[in-house]
DNA sequence: TAGATTGTTAATCGATTAACAATC
DNA sequence: TAGATTGTTAATCGATTAACAATC
């Protein structure tokens, strides 16, 4: 399950915003970059982009740097940024809404083929080209549609039995927005959003501020 | 700047899962919690919840476990979750209006005590109680209302101008929703949630499922 | 050639885990 | 007393950083 590529976990959140930086200097018309301008965008030393880097291979060329062009077509191979990812979305409350019309998704090419809602004055809208289906049609839209993908956006009371039919329902992976931590069969990989736990940390910060 | 409680950051993470967990025994009238059970919630082994915990001081007793109350208690004062958080909401967009309708942050005493936006026919709107004021007062609004967190909810090309201002204004805090890295002085703290990027590591595991 | 920068090794740092005496 | 569970030490593990030979 954890694929051919071993990648220290710090290392694959650095990637993306080595990326990020790499589509800048594409856009500036910079066709070289060297490892000090990568580390400084992700918040990291040269040394250790070089060493992330060194983790997909050898890209760059000593006393040079690294080829823009290249490292960038590397980087989206290896995160499969331009594979299409179908997704479903769970729960169409304003948290749900925003998620399926964020306007960064799209270049990544997540597709949100469906949402899901419980509430019968839901069911039919639209959030752009995103029908909203009635929960009862999960299993049968998830089978028929090859999904594996489950944005999850419900109220925390109702996220852990939906996980349970994503997860019967053969979804592999749940990013999952309610602030709950969810228990899910082998094969299913959670990975949590949880703006709540979130503001919980930045409090312990906010009230030791001097002033 | 750093406080006077020292806590790794793991550890910080942590705790609001094992606060959440002392919730529930509360809610379900267990007066005593097992460190197995704590740490079960954060998906860590009972020694590191015990470690974690030890950071804050001595509260188990051996041979019998914690007091759900009490831990509870000083979780509360140690990560401040009920003292009063002021913050300013910045970008009325999707996001930002889901953001400031978010169920899950009241409880934790966050109050968004105003929006700000540059778009017109957003300026005077409410999103609940929370009045749209035009980007031009954020400055006077920030001084007069001695606040000290943002929530930064703008496009991207945006985000690093409104940060500059909301350093110079006096805001300690930046919680980021804007798929940047911002470049802040000394003393004002970002935490990103950046929701681009982590697409971005979803897609590496996605990707590389089997079946 | 001189200067720049990589890839990699070794040293350092910090977090996790196992084990167990102390305690209830 | 016997069984359970903490707090803490020491061992392990993994990530970061410094340093530098190799390369352009």
């Amino acid at each position: 399950m954890a694929g051919s590529v071993l990648l220290p976990k710090p290392c694959l959140m650095r990637l993306p915003h080595y990326y990020r930086r790499l589509l800048q200097a594409m856009h500036e018309g910079q066709s070289i970059i060297s490892s000090d301008e990568l580390g400084e965008e992700a918040g990291v030393p040269a040394a250790q982009a070089r060493k992330d880097l060194s983790y997909l291979g050898e890209f760059g060329r000593p006393g040079v740097g690294y080829d823009v062009y290249e490292l960038a077509a590397h980087l989206e191979r290896i995160l499969g940024l331009n594979e299409p990812k179908k997704a479903i979305l769970i729960g169409v409350g304003n948290l749900g809404r925003a998620l399926a019309s964020y306007p960064g998704f799209a270049r990544y090419h997540l597709q949100i083929v469906a949402a899901f809602d419980i509430d019968p004055s839901k069911i039919g809208q639209r959030i752009g080209s995103i029908r909203v289906l009635p929960l009862e049609e999960l299993e049968t839209f998830v089978h028929q549609n090859d999904v594996r993908m489950a944005i999850l956006a419900v109220p925390a009371a109702q996220a852990q039995s939906i996980a349970d039919r994503l997860a019967a329902a053969g979804i592999h992976l749940i990013w999952n927005f309610a602030p709950v931590s969810l228990r899910v069969p082998t094969g299913v990989m959670v990975f949590n959003e949880d703006l709540a736990a979130r503001l919980a940390t930045l409090s312990f910060f906010l009230i030791r501020q001097s002033s």
